[in-house]
DNA sequence: ACTGAAAAATTCGGGGG
DNA sequence: CCCCCGAATTTTTCAGT
C-alpha cells in the first residue's frame, strides 16, 4: 500500500468505471502496471467491490429510516439470515448499548414502512427514527492518518 | 424504466466495472443500445455514481460508530459544511426525534475516536454507539415493488 | 435498436532496471 | 519484484439504416 495504490483507490472510489488507460495517465504508470496493482488490491480484499449507486427516491423508495432493534434473545434479527434478504433492509449493524442492532430501512411509503415494522416486531421491539434528508450519503476512504485528527485535515 | 433498465441497474450495482459488451450479452441487447441506456440512467440521475468500495479495517479505519448529535441550535453540525469534509465523517443524516442528526463515523483507534468526539462536542451533545460488526454492509436497490411486502419477496 | 468499420483499451508475452 | 514495451484480441464509439 504505497502512495500509488492510494491514488488508485482514490480514483476508483470517485469513479469505478475509469479505464486502466485513464488510470495510468492519472497515476503516471503504464496500463499493465495499473491493471496488476488494481487486481492485487482486489485479491487482497482492500477493494471489496465496484457498485453503481442508485437514487432511491427516483426508483420509488422515498422513505428512509433507522430502526434500533431490542430483540427477544434467541429470536434476534441477527440470528435470522432471512432478514438480511429483505429488499427493504439496506444495512444491518450489531451495536453496543440497549439495542442489539441498528437497521437502515427503505420503503415506498409510510404505509409500506408500517408493514416493515410489523414484520420486524416478532423479533423484538423496534424503535424507529425517520431520515428527513441525507446531507452526506457516502464518503470515500481516505489516506489521511486514521490516528491523527489535525485541524489541517479538516481545512 | 423498463425491465431492461432494471436488469442493467442490477448488473451495475453488483459490478460497476462490467463492460458494455458484457452487459449487452447479459441483457440481450447490442453494445450501443446498452451504452445509450446507461448514459440515460446517468443523466436522469437514477445512477448517481460508480464507486469502488474499500475495506475500512484493512486500511486502518478499524473503529466504526454511530453518533446522534443533539445540537445547540445555530451551532448545529448540519449548518457547518466543514463537518461533512472531515475524513472521519462517513455519512450524515438529518433525523426526527430528540437528536437533530445521526453521524456514521470511522477512526483508527479508540484514542482517535475520542478526539473526534471532542471535535464534535462544540456543536452539541454527542451520543455514541459503537458498531461491533456489520452483518449487512450494503444492499442494491431492487425492482421489488416498494409498496408491497409480500412474504414471497422475502423467501 | 442493429450493423459495420475505425479508434481505443485490454491483455499477453518478453525483456530491462 | 516491479515496471515498460509492443503485438494480438477485445471493446468502444460513431456513422448510416
Amino acid at each position: 500500500m504505497d502512495s500509488t495504490d492510494w491514488a488508485l483507490l482514490t480514483e476508483l472510489q470517485a469513479d469505478a468505471r475509469l479505464s486502466y488507460s485513464e488510470l495510468s495517465r492519472r497515476v503516471h504508470l503504464s496500463p499493465p502496471a495499473v491493471a496488476e496493482r488494481v487486481r492485487r488490491l482486489e485479491q487482497t480484499g482492500v477493494i471489496t467491490g465496484y457498485h453503481a449507486h442508485v437514487d432511491r427516491a427516483k426508483t420509488g423508495w422515498s422513505v428512509l429510516a433507522m430502526i434500533r432493534m431490542s430483540c427477544y434473545g434467541p429470536r434476534c434479527v441477527l440470528r435470522d439470515p432471512q432478514v438480511a434478504q429483505w429488499p427493504e433492509i439496506l444495512e444491518i449493524y450489531r451495536i453496543t448499548g440497549d439495542a442489539c442492532s441498528l437497521l437502515k430501512v427503505a420503503a415506498g411509503s409510510m404505509d409500506a414502512f408500517e408493514r416493515v415494522i410489523d414484520q420486524l416486531a416478532p423479533y423484538g421491539r423496534p424503535s424507529s427514527t425517520m431520515v428527513l434528508s441525507t446531507p452526506l450519503n457516502w464518503r470515500p476512504v481516505t489516506s489521511a492518518d486514521p490516528e491523527s485528527l489535525d485541524t489541517i485535515e479538516h481545512e
